[in-house]
DNA sequence: AATGAATGAGAGTTCATTCAT
DNA sequence: AATGAATGAACTCTCATTCAT
């Protein structure tokens, strides 16, 4: 809110920088097109980010703290477990179904370093997580999940799911909308990919994986 | 015949970067600082790999090479599709599970940039999508598998799961061993988190999703 | 305008690199050096120049190209063959006769390659022979040279003696003015080495050489 | 004499090293590729030259002895200063006119640097320079040469002419032959370009060059 | 607040030369 | 004598960042 002078310069330049982002990469892309994009001098771009890498940082954190705050919101709106994952999915892919610049951004470019890798992790994802982890804890109050169901490894599954088709996407050919995914996703998450059927080879009992604990 | 003197000096440089990429991220690794740690000198490195960038792929190609064959051929000899989920979960896992070097330079360093993705996605991946996709299909034909399930959608979620799996791993605290991820998760993905309860809140029909035929 | 602080820094670093040049050679020379004659910085000189190339070229360029307005202009002005080639032969003399740094490297540096060589020949050496090769013709018409003077190559005789003058006067001692040779080089280009003497030893006629009329 | 072992394995070396100079130029020109070229190993390189400058200058130093030996040989059998002048101008232009490569070599590559141009100027040219000059010298006893001739001027001179004729004629298209320029040159410098008519423009008489002693 | 000329550290890569075989 | 794998010094140029204006 501080500095909104003019035209929203820091605006102009983070837009720039998803491009030039996209395009180039984090360490192929220059400072000096950034600024050109965005239509500022070179010099102009340090007073309001302290260098390149904060650049990056500054785009990702304010996208997310937008997007985890009306993914929580609606989630806090909507009941049951299956149409609470199903807001998260959607949120998910419709934030980047209609922008293949972010995405790039946020699935290749972020993910550049062990210390972005960490960072990301450390703030949002973090809260991502826990909100997966409550609908899904709350899914099994409520009955609507399976009770042996290992939610860190589900919370992490179904992030890996949904991580995946974006990726998948942007490096594909993006000839269908990411957000369409939304639905069959949950739907799979949920039902499993095994037939229903009565006699299947033998299911293994769920093991209880208290390892999977870990961090992250 | 040909290098007489080496004990396979080659082998020494992939080692040694590994280990510096995965600290120091592919940018940040030096040239010399390989060649340093595999005990060589900085010019020896250019008559084993063309260029620093050529040290990353020939490690990933030679790698997944040898991983790709050795799962598809223990596939061959595993009769039915959860079994062979299976395998292919606990050779995924296992790939990384004692070598978190090798899972770091995989996971993170190898996403560099677009290029790198763009090159891994149309060599090994699109093999190891056509394996998972076989599979899924013998395990439809044999009843083992929902005949709706969308077959794109399901390699794509099962190798997504897999892959935070690693990526979850390699950024936490590894006070477990990923390898022991393989059996949950298949059959998190096999059967599902909902709740096999009678009634459950609407089960929404999986609508056909002809969309996620795309690319990757 | 534009370069605010700059007093004239490109001046400087042709300067510097004049001396570089002649000092250790073209390929001998350090960019840092010249920058640090010049007192700026290493990045600085690209700033003013494309690569440690194109020092080189401009500096040629910029001479030759202030050199042959001058000695054209002079020439202009100057009445008789004799008087004309005695214009262009002190102006090609004294501009390297005040500055033996600037000498070696027109004489020697410049010449490091047939890629220099070519295009020196196809920039100004092109324009000073078509001036030589006027000069001559016009005194033919007027009765000066001889009509059967082969002007091709009485062209390149010319600027043959006074680049052997030059780069004689550069490997040697430098204790004579170079500049003072330019009346006693026309005359003898004019008088030729031969006795006037009435009998002398087979004078052969002149073989009409249409062979020289080659490039260059 | 030396090593004569094997199949001339030094005269290859040198063969090929004219070759790659001529087209690379003495920088640009790889030691390996010499090697190759001449069937060798690169390490054989150095069991017959100390280093590649060495192998240059060698080049240089075996192709001038002889040149010179066959150069003096033919005009101490010859009478007259113009037959000899001729000799010398032919031996001159056709020791290149069948060897492109090698006058690429000489008249550029070899000029490369003050340092080698030195040599150059220390060694054959000094020879070269002493023939001519007793040539010359002879001439004027026997009064076929002007008695005001300065020496020390008209041999530079005769040695600019035929250098520039060689320059010219690599950079050039080379379609004729260099060698047919030995007769008019020597025409040239003994005529002179001036019409032999009475009466001319003022004709400054020569002003005795002392200083024109200068070294080289 | 904005500019953009200037800075200068930094690293991948080449290649002449060596020397164990 | 011959080899060629190994060496490692050396250097141009880029570009994030600064700061005088």
């Amino acid at each position: 809110m501080a500095r909104k002078r003019s035209d929203d310069k820091r605006g102009r330049i983070l837009e720039a920088a998803v491009k030039v982002f996209a395009r180039k990469g984090y360490f192929g892309a220059r400072v000096s097109e950034i600024a050109r994009k965005a239509g500022v001098a070179d010099g102009t771009i340090y007073l309001y980010f302290r260098n390149k890498e904060d650049i990056l940082v500054s785009l990702f954190d304010e996208v997310m703290a937008e997007h985890i705050a009306r993914a929580r919101q609606e989630v806090g709106r909507t009941k049951g477990a299956a149409a609470r994952l199903r807001v998260v999915a959607e949120h998910h892919l419709s934030l980047f179904s209609g922008n293949a610049d972010l995405a790039v951004v946020f699935q290749v470019e972020l993910r550049q370093s062990t210390k972005f890798m960490e960072r990301f992790t450390a703030t949002w994802l973090q809260d991502y997580f826990a909100l997966l982890t409550e609908v899904m804890a709350a899914g099994q109050r409520e009955g609507a999940l399976r009770s042996d169901l290992p939610l860190k490894l589900a919370t992490k599954a179904f992030f890996g799911v949904l991580d995946e088709m974006v990726t998948s996407w942007i490096l594909g050919r993006k000839d269908y909308d990411v957000g369409d995914l939304a639905a069959p996703v949950v739907d799979l998450f949920l039902r499993g990919a095994a037939s229903p059927a009565k006699e299947r080879e033998a299911r293994p009992a769920l093991r209880a994986v208290a390892s999977a604990r870990g961090g992250r």
